[in-house]
DNA sequence: GGTCTATATTGACCCAGATCAAACGGCCTG
DNA sequence: CAGGCCGTTTGATCTGGGTCAATATAGACC
């Protein structure tokens, strides 16, 4: 309903950098995030050859869409840095946030199964993301086992986490939702290098709450309501958890 | 939290239909469901193909597993004719379903990103399923590329799906949770050459409640309002809908 | 550096759905 | 066919989170 103004823009070809030699040498072999990204578990020279499987980057400035609901599916995208919302967007102006999206992680599937994207996707600050035609993405998994592997598995544990997320919003109460949702985002942060009890959340409060099915009210008062019992401190958009173990306490114990 | 009592066994090796000459005969090529299931979009040849793929046929008779969370993954499961639920178990007692799976559906994606299952798959009727090794699934989808594509789509499908429920769980209030379930039923219902109008409900309530996040007097309470709306007539577990314009105009309408 | 606008916090009140409780209806079993 | 057991329906009451509203804070933009 509150639609967020924002630059409207995602012309495909704009921004786009073409194949160089130069970018190239930046592909998956070159990359820090090979470990969390498409490549993981690839040998040196499987990663090799999947260098060339990455079409172009894309810079995609916070607040533009990489793709819309309704355009075709041509490609997926690993994200190079930067951070992501996706969302669904009802007729009736309703949306749900389906997940937030940062470095190494894929954004697109969605689009698989029936040539056309399903939800928008949303630079929530400024991103970079390496493209990945999908022909040339099953015509490599078809010649490279490991690879086909791996994504077989990128895309289940997509269906895992969604699961996930249908517990969350289907048996959770509010402050278990968002104790469950700053211990995932530590959890990533962390798997990527960055601190596990310190980060900036890049998204606002009612993009939380429409991810966790909440109102952007009742994540406030949650967040103040972890703040007073000392399991965070929260100003703004900083995030600092002081005891994690309190949260994942809060979790498995449901109300009376 | 209500550990529904029914029998428990899922002995993977028992029921196991062998393959025989006989059992292949009614592999893919011979299944009037292989429209809706796997071999959807494949040519007759490529069918053939696929035939050996079916490493044997399992009877689950109601109420019992046809696996369970931590069980190591092996093989993805095709509904051949029966029923099925899906849920996750907390360990504090709460679950969740996370689907209701019916003839030509495809079972078991959940287990691929980690190679153990992470949901229970129970039958909620005498059913029949066919067996499909993943590793042989990923062999031939190596060599046929339709297969590919299509195994492709089911999972993305899947992942598509479950926005959907994000979508309900997260934004829909309990009569429009209830009014889009029947309505996805009756449509399921009706690609299989079944009525639209006149099903018989395979789930409880409660676990209707679960899968939508609601109680199961909630449930019972929207279902009673509809009769009374005259949009559907519920006895029990038969439902006949009189009105799907009347529950599809309830889905846009968010409340004031 | 001051104004503007989006985001965040906090308070007061309300309501949809949860909870508690009771009774009913199929159906299976002995 | 009597008795017990689920699953379901319905009523009465309670409450967590929604709604409405007012204020605070901080970037963003001249």
């Amino acid at each position: 309903m509150t639609q967020i103004k924002r630059p409207d823009d995602n012309v495909q070809s704009q921004n786009v950098v073409p194949i160089t030699l130069t970018s190239l040498k930046a592909a998956c072999s070159q990359c820090n995030l090979r470990e969390l990204c498409l490549p993981y578990g690839l040998s040196e020279t499987e990663i090799a050859q999947i260098d060339h499987l990455v079409g172009g980057r894309r810079k995609v400035k916070r607040g533009h869409h990489l793709y819309r609901a309704g355009d075709p599916f041509e490609a997926i995208y690993a994200i190079k840095m930067g951070f992501f919302k996706t969302d669904i967007l009802l007729e009736d102006g309703r949306d749900q946030v389906t997940g937030f999206q940062m470095a190494g992680e894929i954004l697109g599937m969605d689009g698989i199964g029936t040539d056309v994207h399903t939800c928008n996707s949303i630079a929530l600050e400024d991103s970079e993301i390496c493209i990945i035609p999908f022909v040339q993405l099953e015509q490599l998994s078809r010649e490279v086992q490991a690879l086909q592997r791996h994504f077989h598995q990128v895309m289940s544990r997509e269906i895992v986490r969604d699961h996930g997320v249908m517990m969350l919003l289907g048996t959770m109460r509010a402050e278990e939702r968002l104790a469950a949702f700053l211990l995932n985002l530590s959890q990533r942060f962390t798997a990527r290098g960055y601190s596990p009890q310190e980060f900036h959340l890049r998204m606002t409060r009612e993009e939380i709450g429409s991810y966790l099915g909440l109102k952007l009210e009742t994540v406030s008062r949650a967040f103040s309501r972890f703040q007073d019992d000392d399991l965070i401190s929260v100003h703004q958009k900083h995030i600092r958890i002081l005891d994690a173990g309190g949260l994942k306490r809060l979790l498995n114990h449901q109300a009376p």
